[in-house]
DNA sequence: TCACAGTGACTTTTT
DNA sequence: GTCACTGTGA
């Protein structure tokens, strides 16, 4: 690692970037801050600077770490590098939590895990919960989950004597330790302890953290505006005193707080690491000018940012539009309408993208689109691995790996149904945790719930043995297909040093049999395929062709149980994106705004710029502002042509609701935009719906009929009277004083069934 | 073990 | 309005 030996000439990948980027790319030394704006070629710096170190500073390409947080991003990352430097493939250029899981295999052992572990999702910790503390309600242990991760986000244990930073539930902590000691004997983990974990060990265990700075000599982060306090945490402990650290981020498209994420971390970043150079990349080569100035117009109305300008590099190209309409029928009907009339004239589905702040305003769209025949994909609504079928295949993988995994048991034990009923399955759990608790004394090994079923069959009634009985043998049968084959973490002084090795993921796997065989016949043997292919003739459902599909992602994998291991990994940390099939079709794209980070479009339609929908009523302050940088992030994925669009009224859980425009429209100068349709006067005066200050005008017709001090009836919020009646935009609204103490507006025109006037006798 | 009805919730969600 | 979960009864 020669750092002095600098390039005499660039090479050519250097001369394609601006002064920023190649000042980004060569800076060495002190940790770096690039904030990179939206747009702004982010990705090739990265990608360069991690070809400069290979290539030019003699970096040997295994020291370095680059880490992402989406599996998508570090394959990009990946493959543009390795195209820069084709050494770039020998780096770890990882997720987060994928770097989490490779460290913990490697020392499971220090970290009181099983090194055959698997990682729960959310549903799984759920169910984990339920089953530690019986009686306890799905709904209430889905509340302490929540609870669990967040805490976990901030590297809090279970024995941690305060959590603030959290407003956690009575009782939290209890319920916490008791999950802990329940995944604990599974041998698993969790989403938090991929970072959590390490972190603890690190700071505990100074041999393996010398290990860690022997091996990484430069540490990258993307996104990290993203990243959460224990993620810090972890690059404090693996940032040695030689290493190089460079994060890569943008404070104005945090948008994952709810999760854990810390803009903190990327605004505070100088004063963790000293010496801190900050470079900024401003100049967007994504968006034309009037887009962009859109952008920067509403993100400026921000207070907590470090600052910063894009500046467009696109000129010419449109104002962005802003539609008003009756209903979001008629804003489904709108886009298809722009979308039909582009395509008329050569135009593809696939440059077009439908974003919407919740995945339930997709259903308009879908509805209409479909009515038209236009092509869509609606992207992340109903994830892959998510779903029951997935679900179950996965619960059998996991089980064959570990056998004390509790989770997974429960799940595959009766399903198909074979006669085991909850009865048994509490048998076997007892026996389970009689087995448990005497090899804690005796040092000895157990079997876990296979070893359980196998004592318990003689003592269970005919029914239930011959259903667990089959269960046994369906297990060993198809434990004997798996070769044992190594852990990958027999040796790991020479897997953290190893500088030439090839990490086993990128094996090839020609002269192995493939797992896929081996999931094909899990699906078969279980009894899942017939059950499932039964269920898709009732239902009309797909689940056979997603099973389907996840046999054919173990392609690359070989049939062991160390390539069992990795493809669990990869399904459960870097989860499956939307098939091929998906992307090569020319479809217009569907996705929330969350999911469109890092993404881009040429038109871009935004929609459900309403009060309440887009910002959602409940943010105020810290988190308002997440939602403009959402907004701001939406925006700045258009290159050519943006267009808003808002709604009047919209029915929200089977009530026709009247809505006001979005507080972010008034973000953006009227000159700015093109606005049609009908806007409310109170919209062009710059009046806030907040206020609720609107100017009565003329009497409406509806005024005489619905006068203030009536009394009325409503469906769902019972008796009140009406303390106020206005005429906005031609539209008669009235508010109503609830006897139950709230207060809320109507218009009348559209809520004839659920609204009622008292006439007095 | 299954079927049905009543109840409640109903953001966003890289991993 | 819709879905998913929960508990009861056959």
């Amino acid at each position: 690692m020669n750092i002095s030996s600098v390039a005499q000439t660039p090479p050519d990948y250097l001369s394609v970037l601006n002064p920023e980027q190649k000042e980004a790319v060569i800076h060495a030394g002190s940790p770096l801050l690039i904030l990179a704006g939206a747009g702004s070629g982010k990705t090739r710096v990265i990608t360069t600077k991690i070809a400069y170190l290979i290539g030019k500073l003699g970096y040997d390409p295994r020291s370095i770490l680059a880490v992402t947080f989406t599996k998508k991003a570090a394959n990009e990352m990946a493959e543009r590098a390795r195209r820069l430097e084709p050494r770039a493939q020998y780096t770890q250029i990882r997720t987060f939590h994928s770097f989490g899981a490779w460290f913990l295999r490697l020392f499971a052992e220090e970290a009181g895990i099983d090194p055959h572990f698997t990682v729960y999702d959310e549903d799984d910790m759920v169910t984990l919960l339920t089953r530690a503390k019986p009686g306890l309600l799905r709904k209430d242990a889905a509340e302490a989950v929540h609870y669990i991760s967040r805490v976990k986000d901030y590297c809090l244990a279970a024995d941690a004597d305060d959590f603030s930073p959290l407003d956690v539930p009575e009782r939290f902590q209890e319920l916490y330790l008791l999950y802990d000691k329940k995944l604990r004997e599974t041998g698993n983990v969790d989403f938090g302890d991929l970072i959590m974990l390490p972190v603890r060990l690190l700071s505990t265990n100074t041999q393996i953290r010398s290990m860690m700075f022997e091996r990484f000599k430069v540490i990258m982060i993307d996104e990290y505006q993203d990243s959460n306090v224990a993620q810090f945490h972890l690059l404090q402990q693996l940032a040695g005193p030689e290493t190089y650290i460079c994060v890569v981020g943008d404070d104005d498209q945090s948008i994952y707080s709810f999760r854990g994420a810390e803009v903190e971390n990327i605004l505070t970043f100088q004063d963790h690491f000293a010496g801190t150079q900050i470079i900024r990349l401003e100049r967007n080569y994504r968006s034309v000018e009037p887009i962009l100035n859109t952008a920067g117009q509403v993100i400026s109305c921000n207070t907590e940012r470090l600052g910063k300008t894009l500046r467009a590099q696109r000129e010419g190209g449109a104002k962005p539009v802003l539609a008003f309409l009756p209903n979001q029928e008629d804003e489904a009907a709108y886009c298809a309408e722009l979308i039909t009339r582009s395509h008329e004239k050569g135009c593809p589905y696939a440059d077009w993208a439908v974003l919407y702040r919740t995945n339930a305003q997709s259903l308009s769209f879908e509805t209409e689109f479909l009515h038209r025949k236009i092509p869509y994909t609606v992207v992340g609504s109903l994830k892959f691995y998510e779903r029951e079928e997935i679900k179950d295949l996965l619960a059998f993988l996991k089980f064959l790996v570990n056998q004390k995994d509790d989770v997974a048991f429960l799940r595959i034990i009766n399903k198909p149904a074979r006669g085991i009923g909850s009865t048994t399955q509490e048998k076997i759990t007892a026996h389970f945790t009689a087995l448990e608790q005497n090899t804690q004394f005796s040092g000895g090994v157990h079997q876990g719930y296979l070893e359980a079923c196998r004592t318990l069959l003689s003592v269970l009634p005919k029914r239930a043995r011959t259903g667990v009985s089959e269960f046994v043998a369906i297990i060993d049968d198809l434990l004997a297909l798996l070769p044992a084959g190594d852990n990958g973490a027999e040796n790991v002084l020479a897997e953290v040093l190893a500088h030439d090795a090839e990490y086993p993921r990128l094996q090839s796997n020609e002269s192995q049999e493939c797992l896929s065989v081996f999931i094909q016949k899990i699906a078969e043997r279980s009894g899942l395929l017939e059950y499932y292919k039964a269920a898709d003739e009732i239902a009309q459902t797909q689940r056979i062709a997603n099973i389907e599909e996840l046999v054919k992602s173990a392609d690359l994998y070989p049939l062991s149980l160390s390539g069992l291991l990795e493809f669990l990994d990869h399904i459960e940390l870097d989860r499956i994106l939307e098939s091929e099939t998906d992307s090569e079709k020319d479809a217009v794209t569907f996705i929330t705004l969350h999911n469109t980070k890092g993404l881009e479009f040429p038109r871009v339609i935004i929609t459900g710029l309403e009060a309440g929908i887009f910002p959602r009523a409940d943010k105020h302050d810290r988190s308002l502002e997440e939602e403009r940088r959402l907004f701001y992030v939406g925006i700045t994925r258009a290159r050519d042509e943006l267009y808003l669009t808002s709604c009047n009224t919209r029915r929200l859980y089977g009530r026709t609701e009247f809505l006001y425009p979005s507080l972010f429209l008034y973000d953006i100068p009227l000159t700015a935009i093109r606005i049609i349709g009908n806007a409310p006067k109170s919209f062009l005066a710059g009046t806030r719906s907040q206020s609720g200050n609107h100017s009565v005008s003329q009497p409406h017709p509806l005024a005489g009929r619905w006068v203030k001090g009536s009394r009325i009836y409503h469906d769902e919020y019972g008796y009140g009277w009406i303390i106020k009646g206005e005429c906005v935009e031609n539209e008669y609204v009235i508010t109503i004083q609830f006897e139950n103490g709230s207060s809320k507006k109507f218009m009348p025109a559209y809520q004839s069934n659920s609204l009622t006037l008292i006439m007095e006798e």
